[in-house]
DNA sequence: GGAATGGATGAGAATGGCGG
DNA sequence: CCGCCATTCTCATCCATTCC
């Protein structure tokens, strides 16, 4: 046990020292050691790949990387996932390519990928010294491919793996990768914070969401200079930063995995959630008809919208008028304007829909009529208010219209009383 | 510069109530 | 029964975003 203990820590000081950049220019170029890489070589040729073990206890930002042991399942609820999600069948998955688009001209000079095993996260960073290395590299992640069920990626369905699948096909390889099914975090992510962070990038979330920081990062667009330059001067040291980037991006989807994870059992995070995201995540649970967390985090978020902002009432009603169940609907548009019903500015949205529920479901004229005057109402402040009103003197027509309807039914149903009361009177006479 | 995705928006069909 | 109108449902289409 203490010699594993002293291998990790071994394995862990020489990770430390390349991150540090120690790797010095005393070191003339030409050593692939220096970046902590080997050469590989198979029955394609070689190529050069670099391994990193990073022990499970290790935290990454504000998750240790375990955490996704045993718990990896609820991932698939993010994508229409089939078959059972285990944390040690999922590859992570990151290229760096020479350039944007998927066509031919466009080569993947390094594949990373990321891995669980019983002790270890462990990061393979595979790297072509020129473009002849690239079938022996393509050749190696195929077999990898054979050992996992998952693969992670960030935009991989639209970039990472159509490239790669196009580099097999120039090759003459067969993919063997479609038992893989794929988990893409862009989307969940997007779909999360797609109001409350500026950007969805992977390096703004990590930074924003993860409380991973990275120090003297390199961009993904500085990857095709770095290795055109490389590939002139052949100084590994060049493409050192370039590592580190791919080992950080890989790190960081297993670490979103986590934070993703965490949702769906942790309960007690949803207290550090902004307004946004708790909503974002209540329309989650929603579409993954996942009831008890739907229930849970509603409840959590109607007491917030409260006191933070009663606008949300709004798309919350709408989610329950599309569950057929308006009756809730009514009462979350009528709370909002209990909340909401003084401001000068306001939206209407609740008013209608109020009137046009008491109109169609329940036959109250008179309530359908009163909503309808409160939305003429708030429109007519707003047209007062702006110059640039023809937004709204459209919706005041429409509610004018409206208006109009409703007093001809309620007329029409007067006469309707009327003439069943004279109905009633000749029945009464006639009995007489 | 290419493409999967989800959200927004819109068009057209289906529904349903109402009056003639 | 038919025409009219408002609403709702269902697709279709568009648009921005993200990867290096």
């Amino acid at each position: 046990m203490s010699q594993l203990k002293n291998r990790l820590n071994r394995l862990k000081k020489t990770q430390a020292s390349i991150d540090n950049k120690v790797i010095s220019s005393h070191l003339k170029g030409g050593e692939w050691g220096e970046v902590g890489a080997v050469t590989k070589t198979n029955a394609y040729g070689s190529f050069v790949k670099r391994e990193i073990r990073i022990p499970l206890q290790e935290k990454i930002g504000f998750y240790p990387l375990y955490q996704l042991v045993g718990s990896a399942q609820a991932l698939s609820h993010l994508q229409s996932i089939k078959s059972n999600v285990l944390h040690d069948k999922m590859l992570f998955f990151d290229t760096e390519t020479t350039g944007l688009g998927i066509g031919a001209g466009n080569v993947p000079f390094m594949l990373g990928i990321g891995y669980y095993t019983d002790d270890a996260f462990i990061v393979e960073q595979l790297f072509i010294r020129n473009p002849s290395e690239e079938l022996a590299m393509l050749a190696y992640i195929n077999e990898k491919f054979q050992h996992f069920t998952h693969l992670v990626s960030y935009n991989g369905k639209t970039f990472d793996l159509p490239l790669l699948k196009n580099r097999f096909i120039i090759h003459r390889l067969t993919y063997e990768g479609e038992h893989l099914e794929h988990i893409d975090l862009l989307y969940p992510a997007r779909s999360l914070w797609r109001n409350s962070l500026t950007t969805c990038k992977l390096s703004h979330v990590e930074r924003k969401r993860l409380g991973i920081h990275r120090v003297d990062d390199v961009p993904g667009s500085m990857a095709p200079t770095l290795y055109f330059k490389y590939l002139i001067e052949k100084d590994p040291n060049i493409v050192a930063d370039v590592f580190r980037h791919n080992k950080v991006d890989i790190v960081t989807l297993a670490i979103l995995s986590i934070y993703f994870v965490s949702l769906f059992e942790k309960r007690d995070v949803y207290s550090n959630l902004e307004l946004d995201e708790l909503y974002r995540l209540c329309v989650w649970f929603n579409n993954m008809e996942l009831t008890d967390l739907f229930q849970y985090v509603y409840e959590l978020l109607t007491t917030r919208v409260i006191e933070e902002d009663p606008n949300y009432f709004i798309p919350l009603a709408m989610i329950f008028k599309k569950k057929k169940d308006v009756e809730t609907s009514v009462s979350l548009w009528k709370k909002f304007i209990e909340l909401q019903g003084h401001q000068r500015i306001i939206n209407t949205e609740p008013y209608i829909e109020l009137a046009k529920y008491y109109e169609h479901r329940k036959k109250d004229f008179k309530q359908a009529i009163y909503y309808t005057k409160e939305a003429e109402l708030r429109v007519y402040n707003r047209i007062s208010l702006s110059k640039r009103n023809q937004k709204y003197t459209e919706i005041l027509q429409e509610i004018q219209k409206r208006k109009n309807r409703l007093e001809k039914k309620i007329k029409s149903r007067v006469n309707e009383v009327d003439q069943n009361s004279v109905v009633e009177l000749r029945q009464v006479e006639m009995n007489v």
